[in-house]
RNA sequence: GCCGGUGUAGCUCAGUCGGUAGAGCAACGCAUUCGUAAUGCGUGGGUCGUAGGUUCAAUUCCUAUCGCCGGCACCA
């Protein structure tokens, strides 16, 4: 005689064990339609989940994010459906949600082709309109094995094998489609009405490039077709600011087949990246950081030394001279130890921040080359500090303020957080592994932030943090790190005199605020869409006559804001305002000077921004004032709110 | 590296079911001297990514290869 309490608090005696459908009938015909699944005492079931005892219970709908999630792994489902039917020899794996969207891999020695994806979503749009009813059942896993391994699904088959036995297992049927599945799913598939296969792609069966390679559709799926148009929407609009596009568009940098993953930085994108290096650099120097420089191309015993070469000589380059065989440096740290090394150092020297804009080569994979975000020739903001033990865990806090402060001013809000920890294969003793962990750990509690654990991820000779950014479509990029290094100090010789007159070998933290100052840029340009704050934009000022009548004037505007360490540009064309405009508000310059005859006697400017909003006319110091406090404020524009 | 896709003028893209290609914008020339998102007219521009093969004939078909795009694996 269960009780049901609802959230609303109120609360349904029923007689008999009612089902979620029942509920949600009794209480709406409406209700009744819109339930896709029910929520009883915070466990997400089907509507035909049995209610006997006294429970809280939630109505799923299309409204509630876990109603969403049910809808896009129902429609996961239903793509499996329908590759079942139009490729029988194809086996089904895992089909999960992900983020807007849900994937499943399936097993097809054929492959799928861009044409069958077309074929597949036709299917299940008419498997939907049947409305065919999702049941669900349980088996024993014992008998779940035979059962999918009879029907020729060995990869299911292997799945549940690796449940733990004994469990129960639930399946579900909808149609002569039956699949493994924790559930819930929506009770029909009429209820699957927006959806779209996005892309298929290659993924390799669990994860693991030695096992072979599954077919993966990509689809997305919505309660409603608006809500899908608005997605497709808003994926178009993402693209719109593409790095590689923005870059092409505004002439910032481009790329070209005889340098894959290497940039050629045109003179605007190299303004865009001056101001970011050098806006970095002050802030090391304020932080008590040293710059330093180091060889390109550094002999392969260095390598050999500090480990790399074993592990990674296939993505590094070499070059050799003379019989001797170099590789060009792909990563800094063992430069600056050789700088450490130099005259011998004493523990009044630590902590020892020693920074250099490193410019490094890996050989990367040419699959995962992308843009500005992936290459193979990049520079990074990077730093080694030479510590005790004891200075890790201040060296770590004042590193994340540091970082913090840095994301700020560049605009960046949302900071993804990882702690790795401890890998099966390491350095170093489990009491220096458990400080060293304990003092990232500590950091970032203190800072009360949020961070995910990733546990044995760590690299070998330490743990680390990262610091995470999403590009334009919602993809994260690694950009800052931290990492403790109890290895490499002591392959190459570092040491320093301690209180005790013994000589130690320091602890080096690897650290970088943004990363690759490649891969931070490119973010930096979707982030903005290419309409930088005046501080980063690489001309901040277009300065244009109405006729050639001001072009004296405009010169001299041009050479008084050059003069004030302004990045201005007079445009002399002998074009119409309107087009000028035009051109100059479309490559996102943030301020426009009009010069008329007007202007001209009054001695004004008038100024326009890039959002179209007309400032009218002014004197051009009091322009001036405005452009320099904003470029002080590193704000987006003062002037265009 | 692996899977799927793609490569035509500076850019965006059309096209040829095999007979060596076209638009818009840009560029260049001329005219226009103009007040806040495109002035008009004209001209030039492509070994259709690269290398082989099939064919009387290949940008088109086939093979290989490189780049790029989307994923997967990788990322010191």
């Amino acid at each position: 005689m269960p009780t049901v309490s609802l959230p609303d608090g109120s609360q349904r005696d029923y007689a008999n064990p009612v089902t979620v459908a029942d509920v949600a009938a009794d209480i709406g015909a409406g209700l009744a339609k819109a339930a896709l699944a029910g929520k009883v005492d915070g466990k997400l079931v089907d509507t035909s989940y049995k209610i006997d005892h006294d429970a809280e219970l939630a109505i799923v709908t299309e409204r509630d994010e876990d109603g969403l999630e049910v809808i896009r792994h129902s429609t996961a489902h239903l793509l499996a459906q329908a590759v079942k039917e139009l490729f029988p020899d194809a086996q089904v794996t895992i089909g999960p949600v992900i983020e807007d969207g849900f994937y499943y891999d399936f097993a097809y020695e054929n492959g799928f082709s861009e044409s069958d994806l077309e074929k597949i979503e036709q299917k299940m749009a008419e498997l939907a309109k049947q409305d065919i009813p999702v049941e669900r059942t349980v088996m024993p896993r014992e008998e779940a094995v035979e059962f999918f391994r009879q029907m020729g699904e060995e990869y299911k088959a292997k799945i549940i094998e690796d449940i733990p036995k004994g469990e129960e297992l639930s399946l579900y049927r909808q149609g002569d489609f039956i699949d493994l599945c924790r559930g819930p799913h929506v009770p029909s598939t009429g209820r699957l009405k927006a959806f779209k296969l996005m892309k298929l792609a290659g993924a390799y069966w669990r994860g693991d490039s030695k096992n072979e390679m599954l077919q993966r559709v990509y689809g997305t799926a919505w309660p409603d077709k608006k809500q899908l148009k608005g997605y497709l929407h808003r994926l178009e609009e993402a693209e719109k600011r593409d790095h590689r596009k923005l870059g092409r568009q505004q002439d910032l940098f481009h790329t070209q087949e005889e340098a894959p993953g290497m940039v050629f930085w045109h003179d605007k994108g190299w303004t865009l990246y001056q101001q970011v290096e050098q806006y970095i650099r002050a802030r090391l120097r304020e932080h008590d950081y040293e710059e330093v420089r180091t060889p390109q191309v550094v002999d392969r015993s260095l390598w050999e030394k500090s480990g790399h070469w074993d592990k990674f000589q296939h993505m590094m380059f070499t070059t050799e001279s003379e019989d001797r065989h170099y590789a060009v440096k792909p990563m800094n740290c063992p430069c600056h130890v050789q700088i450490f090394n130099q005259g011998l150092k004493s523990y009044r020297d630590l902590p020892l921040r020693m920074g250099e804009f490193g410019s490094c080569h890996r050989n990367e994979p040419s699959g995962t080359l992308h843009g500005l975000m992936r290459v193979r020739g990049f520079t990074q903001d990077d730093a080694h500090i030479f510590c005790t033990e004891d200075q890790i865990q201040p060296e770590v806090s004042a590193f994340i303020d540091l970082l913090f402060e840095v994301y700020r001013d560049f605009g960046f809000e949302e900071v993804l957080i990882k702690l790795s920890t401890r890998p099966e294969q390491r350095v170093g003793s489990d009491e220096v592994w458990d400080k060293a962990e304990h003092a990232l750990e500590r950091a970032l509690n203190d800072k009360g932030l949020e961070w995910d654990l990733q546990p044995g991820e760590g690299a070998f000779y330490g743990p680390k943090i990262e610091f995470s950014l999403k590009d334009s479509l919602g993809r994260v990029w690694q950009c800052g790190t931290i990492q403790v290094d109890f290895s490499m100090p002591g392959r190459l010789g570092a040491e320093y005199v301690g209180e005790d007159g013994d000589r130690h070998t320091p602890v080096m933290l690897h650290r970088a605020i943004l990363g690759s100052l490649e891969r931070f840029i490119g973010i930096l340009i979707e982030e903005y869409a290419g309409a930088f704050p005046a501080w980063l934009a690489p001309e901040q000022v277009v300065v244009m006559g109405i006729t050639d009548k001001q072009a004296e004037t405009v010169k001299k505007i041009e050479k008084t804001l050059r003069a004030r360490g302004l990045r201005a540009k007079a445009d002399l064309r002998n074009e119409k305002i309107g087009f000028k405009i035009r051109e100059h508000t479309l490559q996102r310059i943030p301020y426009l000077l009009v010069i008329g005859d007007r202007e001209v006697e009054n001695s004004t400017v008038a100024v326009r921004t890039r959002t179209g909003e007309d400032l009218g006319s002014m004197p051009l110091d009091e322009f001036i004032g405005h452009l320099e406090q904003e470029i002080a404020s590193r704000g987006r524009s003062l002037l265009e709110q």
